[in-house]
RNA sequence: GGGCUUGUAGCUCAGGUGGUUAGAGCGUUACACUGAUAAUGUAAAGGUCCGUGGUUCGAGUCCACGCAGGCCCA
């Protein structure tokens, strides 16, 4: 037996047995050693963190990784795919933080830095053993023998030579970042800790519109154009302290805003003021619109006259410049003008954001995009500090108010009373209410009220937190942002939106990356700095060591610093060092002006390191600087879309502000896995699948196929496991089928390939060259879309040919070319035709189905692979996965007889579509169909298909009727495509005019080329229409896709007979079948004449009857046979008996 | 609140540059076929193309504004 015969496939079980195929035989190692030599296709693994398990969404995820790495390697590559884990970061923070019981206020106190790091370190690679099982299980070919893992030594000291050239360039340094700060406990506070419950509490804080006084240039001319006098905008802020560091307002690129001319309610004296054009009710009230404003001043001033004297957009106001509300710090660079954010609403205040980039996080960011500069002083040291200090009091350069505390919770009783005193008043005042009062005098408060609200506190000190610059370091991608757009431009993204739209639009908007992290597990950030601010960044374990020995001669350190340092020194010589915290918080270095210095106790943020891995995967570059050129930049990467600002960034960032490159050069962003019911999946809500579960019950291939078939990678998924069961049924079930049809056969005739002695193309049936063309055409198409990164297509597109074209054409009509008669040519071409479509399928497949492309690759060719070794042919690769793509060779390629195919299917559809309306059925043959064509060459295509025609439907002869005919009825349509760019508006007219053409004018239309429209000046084209036939007078007629096909229902009694002789082949062949025959025996048979008409369609056919069921003899007896039978026919009752002949 | 994205049959999805009757598979129903048979074929039913406006002779397709879901960011 040549062919291996399956009569019940499990897809599970076949990825089982292929994967321990791969496994002795080293498949996935053998696939990249046979390209050695061969051109580099380079793919990045964007590493996964090992301390979760692994969900379904992540088989799709790999799947995509897998497909591409395949496809290129059957395209010649040589594909790399290293493996790697990410292994540092808040999430391992977080587990062990919960399995220990702890908080991170117990670090270092209930647990030392060493110990949680060595938790860390253990908790990481908790789960390796599930991700490598479902790796193996999943058929995802990647190398997790020698994966690189973040938190190594190698993997680390990479990461700093990255960060020193950073440092070298200038872009990496010491700023600050807008962070909840606790003034009372003089620390930090987590986002984590500002969630904890009871922080948030309702206050009253007194809230201040402020007047921002326009300067007038041709920016803000259009504002004093329309009205008279001094134009202010309004802003709002319940922070009045955070005034005197106010340099910029922002506002809503769309929002409407309003120039309104009024007074102003404490000092009256006229203003035209700015604000968002919906807020105008919470300033101004009904009664004064429109006031009198010429008696306003002799009135009593209790309804303030207000009108609108112009209208813009935000857009509009950006630019304005306007005088410094409180003049105490003057900036170093031009500020004071109205900016664009984002964040703006009309929900509150005026629409205009008061913007101090000291003293909040959204103006923080839109300040630095638009350049504008913070309001900052120089302490005692000459470092810029904000004008509110680390306890939470104004700096003395705010004169009126200086070292007094921003917010009256900061001080006690005893301090609030003594202030009161020195203010001389009856009761204290605070500085928001002062600064109130003051801008009220100065004519520069709109609008001053208690307001009560929602404000953040600490949960240690309950007091107030304010959000305050605290030190960070950052690396000043905003210095190479042109560059990164650009580069960006060259990078095909997948789909397109995500790197145009999303990751365009993050480069556009970039501010500088901060670094900064206060944590424990992470890579540590190298520099070390003197007190006064000498520093070092160290770019490998060398220069640490040559760092420390250096410290260890000078006599700055102390007794505990030098032993400590001599400690790392040990463990150094040892190689039991470790580059994590504490061990590097414990190397003290010395400056080169012999000062101490200690490491800036940041950890950098755990994207570096996953955007690090191009380099620190090879160690480069202290390692393997062959390795990481020939594999830099990367081809093909992968990545959830939720990736855009995190890997993809930081990936894009490193390369291109490093090494003036792309990391990337193709990437399919891809879509999440939700459930069926489109919501996510979460291990809580319990709708989550079981990744193991689902491949141990459908097997890989047929998971994979759904997963990648159903939608594009990029779209979400709607994970439903029928999917998955209809994916199996139609599509694997029928190629397995389909192999099984052709095993059996084969087997049964001894068939045996051989690549060389083929059917030349000249003696190939119709129906061969057909399958053939379309396997060529689909060779060339599934190439382009695995080319451009769509695997949806590309398989669908093989789906579609073993369904439609394959199976439920090619195999279903030439099935008696396999099982009747002996070998002849038209035999060997059947079985060469179908092997290679099964072969060319199985390689088209094994991308996305790996095991089961290679279990069906090696069915069919395991056969012959001692002789193709032997020759060198193609099929001599031991795996599907080695071989080479099938050259597309247009030769084979005949769109004539596609289209011909496409009639014979169109015409036989129509003819089912008229048996089944009539029901008569297929079994019982018919004389003729007409089939009216309007050209020459579409009879033509179809004559070359008639007998396929014939057979299928079960007719005796085709005939065809043209125009000459003159039984033909015509119908014609407008062609809209054509007549629309000719005539637009009188389409309607024309479109009726043609309708109602008659057959005459048809006529006339057709040999002149040309027709005037009856009462009208319209004179239409041939191509101005479409002309179809419609009717067949006296036949029963049907039309679609242009193909008329009318059918001659007249049954002859000769034809009745004919129905009656396939009948009772059916019943006999029924019947050999249950009884259990085998497919060779051959029989007689004997039937009692029990009905005329049956005899006598019998006795007609008896040489058809006898051939069908291979029956050596068939007697008609007037008496019961011996031991007969009674078999049901429509009219008949059949009394036979079949016997097997010896 | 902002950016990106999705919305077509009960379900999952197709529907270049606008063209008048919007398709496929699954599911449902009916029928047929019967040496691929735990397979296969044919057909029927099933649609406010998310909504509202607009552009156009003509909109599932283009534009605007909404609604609903998703991701990321605030």
């Amino acid at each position: 037996m040549q062919y291996k015969e399956y009569k019940s496939v499990n897809y599970a079980a076949i990825a089982d047995e292929v994967l321990a195929f791969w496994k002795e035989n080293k498949i996935f190692e053998q696939s990249i050693e046979v390209r050695e030599g061969s051109p580099t296709f380079t793919f990045f693994e964007g590493p996964p963190s090992a301390n979760g398990t692994p969900g379904i969404h992540h088989v799709m995820a790999r799947s995509i990784k897998d497909i591409f790495c395949r496809y290129k390697t059957l395209r010649g590559f040589q594909v790399k795919r290293k493996g790697g884990w990410d292994t540092h970061g808040l999430p391992v923070e977080l587990q062990v933080e919960k399995e220990l019981g702890i908080t991170k206020e117990d670090i270092g106190k209930k647990i030392t830095v060493e110990e949680y790091n060595q938790k860390c370190r253990e908790t990481v690679m908790r789960f390796t053993d599930q991700w490598d099982d479902l790796t193996e299980k999943m058929g995802y070919w990647v190398d997790l023998e020698n994966p690189y893992i973040t938190y190594k030594n190698e993997y680390i000291e990479s990461i700093w030579h990255l960060l020193k050239e950073f440092y070298n360039k200038g872009l990496l340094y010491k700023g600050y970042t807008i962070q909840p700060y606790s003034p009372a406990a003089g620390t930090g506070l987590s986002s984590h800790e500002l969630n904890m419950p009871g922080t948030y509490k309702d206050v009253k804080d007194t809230s201040l519109t402020a007047q921002f006084k326009v300067i007038e240039n041709h920016k803000s001319e259009f504002l004093f154009k329309a009205s008279e006098g001094e134009v202010f905008i309004l802003a709002w802020t319940t922070t009045p302290w955070t005034l005197p560091a106010n340099s910029a307002l922002t506002v809503g690129k769309n929002i409407n805003y309003v120039l309104v001319k009024t007074f102003n309610p404490y000092t009256y004296l006229p203003v035209n003021v700015v604000l968002a054009k919906d807020l105008i009710g919470k300033y101004f009230s009904e009664k004064g619109k429109d006031g009198d404003f010429e008696g306003f001043e002799s009135s009593d001033k209790k309804i303030i006259p207000w009108t609108i004297i112009a209208e813009c957009k935000g857009s509009d106001l950006e630019g304005i410049e306007y005088e410094q509300l409180l003049p105490y710090v003057q900036p170093e660079a031009p500020a004071f003008r109205v900016i664009i954010g984002d964040f703006v609403t009309t929900e509150d205040g005026t629409g205009v954001v008061h913007t101090s980039p000291t003293f909040g996080a959204d103006d923080f960011r839109v300040a630095q995009q638009h350049g504008i500069p913070s309001i900052m002083v120089k302490d005692e040291t000459g470092k810029d500090v904000p004008v509110v200090d680390r306890r939470g009091r104004f700096v003395k350069e705010i004169t009126d108010f200086a070292l007094e505390y921003v917010k009256e919770a900061y001080l006690t009783d005893d301090e609030k009373e003594a202030e009161r005193i020195k203010q001389g008043r009856d009761k204290y005042l605070s500085v928001d209410e002062r600064i109130a009062i003051k801008l009220k005098t100065e004519n520069k408060a709109f609008n001053v009220q208690r307001y009560e609200h929602t404000y953040p506190h600490c949960w240690r000190t309950d007091k107030p937190v304010l959000y305050y610059p605290l030190d960070s370091w950052f690396i000043r991608t905003t210095a190479m942002k042109d560059k990164l757009v650009e580069l960006n431009k060259t990078i095909n993204w997948k789909p397109e939106s995500t790197g145009t739209g999303r990751f365009g639009n993050w480069l556009e908007n970039l501010v500088d990356w901060n670094l900064s992290r206060s944590r424990y597990w992470g890579t540590p950030l190298p520099i070390w700095r003197s007190e006064d601010g000498e520093e070092v960044c160290i770019g490998s374990v060398e220069e640490l060591v040559n760092g420390i020995k250096h410290a260890l001669k000078d006599d700055v350190l102390n007794e505990e610093q030098r032993k400590k340092n001599e400690s790392f020194i040990h463990s150094f010589t040892h190689s039991t060092f470790d580059l994590h915290r504490p061990y590097v918080d414990e190397v003290f270095l010395v400056s080169a002006s012999g000062k101490l210095m200690q490491r800036e106790t940041d950890l950098i943020d755990v994207w570096f390191d996953s955007g690090a891995m191009p380099f620190a995967q090879w160690h480069y570059p202290f390692e393997n600087k062959e390795i990481f050129d020939a594999n830099y930049p990367a081809d093909f990467i992968s990545e959830g879309v939720d990736q855009t600002r995190g890997w993809f960034f930081t990936l894009h960032a490193i390369s291109g502000m490093l090494y003036d490159s792309i990391a990337f050069k193709n990437v399919v962003s891809t879509g999440l896995v939700l459930d069926k019911n489109g919501n996510k999946m979460s291990k809580r809500l319990g709708n989550a699948i079981d990744p193991f579960d689902t491949l141990g019950k459908y097997g890989a291939d047929p998971t994979r196929w759904y997963m990648i078939t159903n939608a594009e990678p990029w779209d979400n998924l709607r994970f439903n496991l029928d999917g998955i069961t209809e994916v199996r049924n139609k599509f694997f079930g029928t190629l397995t089928n389909t192999y099984n049809f052709f095993a059996l056969y084969a087997n049964l005739d001894n068939y045996k390939m051989s690549e060389t002695d083929r059917v030349p193309y000249a003696n190939l049936p119709e129906m061969d060259r057909w399958i053939l063309s379309k396997l060529y055409t689909l060779i060339k198409e599934v190439g382009e879309q695995f080319d451009d990164y769509n695997p949806t297509k590309a398989g669908r597109l093989v789906q579609d040919f073993v369904c439609d074209q394959l199976s439920n054409w090619y195999v279903r009509l030439c099935r008696r070319r396999f099982w009747q008669g002996e070998m002849t040519e038209n035999k060997k071409a059947a079985y060469e035709t179908l092997q290679q479509c099964l072969v060319t399928v199985a390689q088209l497949m094994s991308p996305i189905a790996p095991f089961y492309g290679d279990w069906l690759y090696k069915s069919l060719t395991d056969s012959i692979r001692e002789e193709a070794k032997a020759s060198n042919s193609p099929l001599r690769h031991e795996s599907v996965h080695f071989t080479d793509w099938p050259t597309y060779d247009a030769s084979w390629v005949d769109a004539n007889l596609e289209t011909s195919m496409e009639l014979s299917q169109t015409v036989s559809s129509l003819i089912h579509s008229l048996r089944k309306t009539h029901k008569i059925k297929v079994r019982q043959p018919l004389q003729r169909i007409l089939i009216p064509v309007l050209s020459e060459s579409t009879r033509e295509q179809i004559r070359h298909v008639e007998d396929i025609i014939k057979s299928e439907v079960n007719i005796k002869a085709i005939e065809y009727i043209d125009d000459d005919s003159g039984i033909l009825k015509k119908k014609v349509k407008p062609n809209f495509k054509a007549l629309g760019p000719k005539y637009g508006k009188d389409m309607k007219l024309i479109a009726e005019g043609i309708n109602q053409l008659s057959a005459e004018d048809l006529k006339v239309l057709e040999k002149e080329k040309q027709f005037l429209i009856p009462n009208s000046q319209f004179l239409i084209a041939l191509e101005d229409v479409e002309i179809q036939t419609e009717d067949v007078p006296g036949w029963l007629v049907v039309s679609d896709k242009g193909i008329t096909v009318a059918l001659d229902i007249n049954i002859s009694e000769e034809l009745r007979q004919e129905g009656i002789a396939r009948d009772f082949v059916n019943r006999i062949q029924n019947y050999r079948k249950d009884t259990g025959f085998e497919v060779t025996d051959k029989i007689s048979i004997k039937l009692l004449n029990n009905n005329e008409a049956l005899t006598a369609a019998v006795e007609a056919n008896r040489e058809y009857i006898s051939q069908e069921v291979q029956a050596l003899s068939l007697e008609v007896l007037s008496e019961s046979p011996a031991n007969a039978v009674e078999i049901e026919m429509d009219e008949f009752m059949l009394v036979v008996t079949v016997e097997v002949r010896a």
